[in-house]
DNA sequence: GCATCCCTTCAAAGCGCTTTGGATAAAGCA
DNA sequence: TGCTTTATCCAAAGCGCTTTGAAGGGATGC
C-alpha cells in the first residue's frame, strides 16, 4: 500500500493557465475555444489554436477526467488462466478494438484476471472511475458479467450474445444461420452423417452454431448423433485428433462441419494422413473469422466456408461501445452481421 | 472535437469526504489510513479501513491521478499495418506483461498506430501525461523511438536491445550466445553447410542472433553463405518455403538453424515433402519461445532448442518497467537472461 | 432615446483526492 | 516542575482542467 510520496512527473509542460495568460484571456475562453465550443469569436479561437499550436500545449489528461468525468478509456477482460491471448481468434478481434479505439483515441486496457477475481475486477473499476466502458468477449450461454455490467450501471459492448434475455449492445454474427446454411449445403448435396467439430461447449457462439447445424438436420428427419459432435479449443491439434477418430469410425460422416479454419487444418491433416481425398471422400466446410495466416482460399483444396471477419466485428464492436458511451440507445447498438457462404471444393456430392 | 456536456457518472459513490464525516476524522487522516502513511493510530486505522471496507469506499481514480501525478497506466505501442497482434510471439509477450501489470493493478493500454504517427503518440501521450511509462517491444539494430522516449524523459523499458549505445532499462535474452552455441554444436557434430532461418533483418535480436551463429562459424574457419541465410517474418509458411528451396540447392545444406519454433514446424514440412528424414538426413534446431501452442519437445521427432520464455519476459519486463517508474535507476535494470540449449533428436551427426 | 438581446468574455466554483505545514495533547527528560 | 519530543490529527492549499452564472458592450427594436 505505501506509495512514493513526492513523485512529481517529468519536465514541467505548459499549463492552460499559462496558455490564458500568454494569450491575456480568461482559461475559460481558450478550454472553450480548444473543445470546440461556439460561444468564441471565430477571429479569438483562431489566435488561440495558433498558439497552442505553437506552444505545444496539451491539456492534462488527469485534470481533463476529473472535470469531466470521463476517462477516455475502456477495459478488456480476460482470464489469465484460460491462455486467451494466444488464441489467434481472440489477438484479431483485439486487433480490430486496438484499430478503432485507437482511431478515437481511446485507451484500451487489457487486464488479465483470475476467474476468481473477475467480477470483483469489473466492480471495481467501475466504482473507481477508472473506465468509461467495458468490451465483453466470448459470453457464455449464461453469463454473470452481462448481469453484474448491467447491474452496477456502466456502458458496456458484447461480442456476441447470451441466452439469459438481457439486454445489452453487441455484436454478433449470424452463427445460426450460417451453420444451418452449411448444413444444408451438405445435406443438398447428399450427405447424412455429418460431424461438427464445434468451440467450447459454454459459449453462446458455440450453442447457436450447433442450433443451426441441428435445425437443418431436423428439418430433414435427421436427428444429430450425439458421438459425430465435438466441442473444444479452436485449435489445429484437436482439429486433427477428433478428425482421426471420426475417421476411424465403423460408419465414418461423409462431411465435416469446423466452427474454425483451424479446426478444418487439423481435420485436412487427418484426411491426408488417412489417404482420403477432401472433396470426394470427404467434404469439410468451416467457419472462416479471417485469420490473416491460414487463408481458407489457399488451403488446398481451397476450403469452403461461411466467413466473417472476426477484425472487422472488434472494430464494429468498439464503434458500438463508442456510441453506448456517446449516449446513444441500446435499442439501436445491437447488430447481427449476415455471414457469406462461400462454395469452394473442400465440399462435394456425398459417394453413396 | 465537440464535446458532450454534463455527462456525469453512474450512480454516485461515497467519497473520501463522505467517509471523512461519517468517521468524524479529517479527510487527511482518512486519506493517510488508506495508504498506509505511519502518521496514523493503529487504533484509529483499524476503524478506518473497516469503515472503509463497508461502505464499499474507492478512491475515484481521476482525483487520485490528479493529485499525485501518476497515472497508473503504461501503454504499449504497435504498428497497426503490420498485424503484430497476430503474431503468436508477441501475443506471448503480451500476455506476460499483462498478468504482471494486473497484478500490480496497473493499466496496460494498447496502442494501434499507423507507422508515420508512432512518435507522435509517445509525444502526445507523455506531455498529456496520461501514461507512467511505456514498453517498447521488437526494437530495430537503431530505433528512433529509443531516443525520443529517453529524450522525453519518461520511464520506458525495452524487450530486447539496441545498437546505438543508449543506456536504458531492457530484459533481453543472450540470442548471440544461444546461437552460437547452436551452431557450435552442429559444428561439433560434423555439418559444415548450415542453414539459418532468420527473423526480420532490421530487428536487433535477429541481427543478434546472426551475429552468434556467424561468429561460430568464423571461428573453425567458416564463412557463412549469404545464400544460406534467409530473414523474414517467423511463421510457418516461410519456414517451409525457404526450407524446401534450401533443399532443392544444388548442395543442399546438412543442418538449419531456425530462429522459432514456427520457421521450424514449416522446415519439418518441408523435410518430410521431400522425403529427408529430420535428425538425419538434416538436422534442424531453433530457438523456442514456449509458444503454448506449439512445443519443441511434442514435435516428431522433438526438437532441439534454445529456449527462453516469452512470456516470462514479458512478465520480468513488466517488473523492470515499474521499478523504473518507482525511481530505481537504470543501470539496476538491464537483464540478460541466459538460454538453455536442449538437446533433442531433430538433431544428429552430419552424412558425409 | 431607452429597453432588450445576443455575442463574447470572464471570475470563480467545483471535480475528489494528496500533501504541506501546523496544532494539540501526551510523553519523555532534566 | 518546566520544557522539548513524539505521536496524532487537522485545515487548507493545491493538482489543472471544465463549467456555471454573470457581466460588458454593441446591435436591434420600438
Amino acid at each position: 500500500m505505501l506509495q512514493a510520496r513526492n513523485s512529481k512527473r517529468f519536465e514541467e509542460n505548459m499549463k492552460l493557465k499559462d496558455l490564458a495568460e500568454h494569450l491575456q484571456l480568461s482559461q475559460t475562453t481558450v478550454s472553450r475555444a480548444l473543445n470546440g465550443y461556439p460561444e468564441v469569436a471565430e477571429e479569438t479561437r483562431q489566435r488561440i489554436v495558433e498558439a497552442a499550436r505553437q506552444f505545444g500545449y496539451r491539456p492534462n489528461a488527469a485534470a481533463r477526467r476529473l472535470a469531466t468525468g470521463r476517462t477516455g478509456s475502456v477495459a478488456i477482460l480476460f482470464p489469465a488462466e484460460r491462455n486467451l491471448l494466444v488464441d489467434p481468434h481472440f489477438s484479431d478481434f483485439l486487433a480490430g478494438l486496438a484499430e478503432k479505439f485507437g482511431e478515437a483515441d481511446m485507451d484500451l486496457s487489457l487486464k488479465a484476471t483470475r476467474k476468481a477475481d473477475e467480477l470483483e475486477t469489473y466492480r471495481r473499476l467501475t466504482t473507481m472511475g477508472r473506465v468509461d466502458g467495458f468490451i465483453v468477449s466470448s459470453p457464455r450461454s449464461h453469463d454473470e458479467r452481462l448481469s453484474l455490467l448491467a447491474g452496477l450501471n456502466v456502458p458496456f459492448a458484447v461480442h456476441g450474445r447470451s441466452q439469459d434475455g438481457l439486454t445489452f449492445p453487441f455484436f454478433d454474427i449470424d452463427n445460426e444461420g450460417a451453420f444451418r446454411r452449411a448444413t444444408d449445403l451438405l445435406l443438398d448435396l447428399g450427405h447424412e452423417r455429418i460431424a461438427l467439430l464445434n468451440g467450447i461447449r459454454d459459449l453462446n457462439f458455440a450453442r447457436a452454431r450447433e442450433e443451426g447445424f441441428r435445425s437443418a438436420l431436423a428439418e430433414r428427419g435427421i436427428s444429430a448423433e450425439p458421438e459425430l459432435i465435438f466441442n473444444g479449443p479452436m485449435v489445429e491439434e484437436l482439429g486433427y485428433r477428433q478428425t482421426c477418430r471420426l475417421i476411424d469410425r465403423p460408419s465414418r460422416p461423409t462431411a465435416l462441419l469446423a466452427a474454425s479454419v483451424l479446426l478444418a487444418f487439423g481435420a485436412y491433416r487427418a484426411a491426408r494422413d488417412r489417404g482420403l481425398a477432401i472433396g470426394k471422400d470427404i467434404s469439410i466446410i468451416a467457419h472462416d473469422d479471417g485469420l490473416p495466416f491460414l487463408k481458407a482460399e489457399t488451403l488446398e483444396p481451397p476450403l469452403a466456408a461461411t466467413v466473417s471477419s472476426i477484425r472487422n466485428g472488434g472494430y464494429r464492436l468498439a464503434e458500438i461501445l463508442l456510441e453506448r458511451i456517446a449516449g446513444k440507445p441500446v435499442s439501436e447498438l445491437q447488430e447481427i452481421a449476415p455471414v457469406d457462404l462461400v462454395f469452394r471444393s473442400s465440399v462435394g456430392s456425398a459417394r453413396k
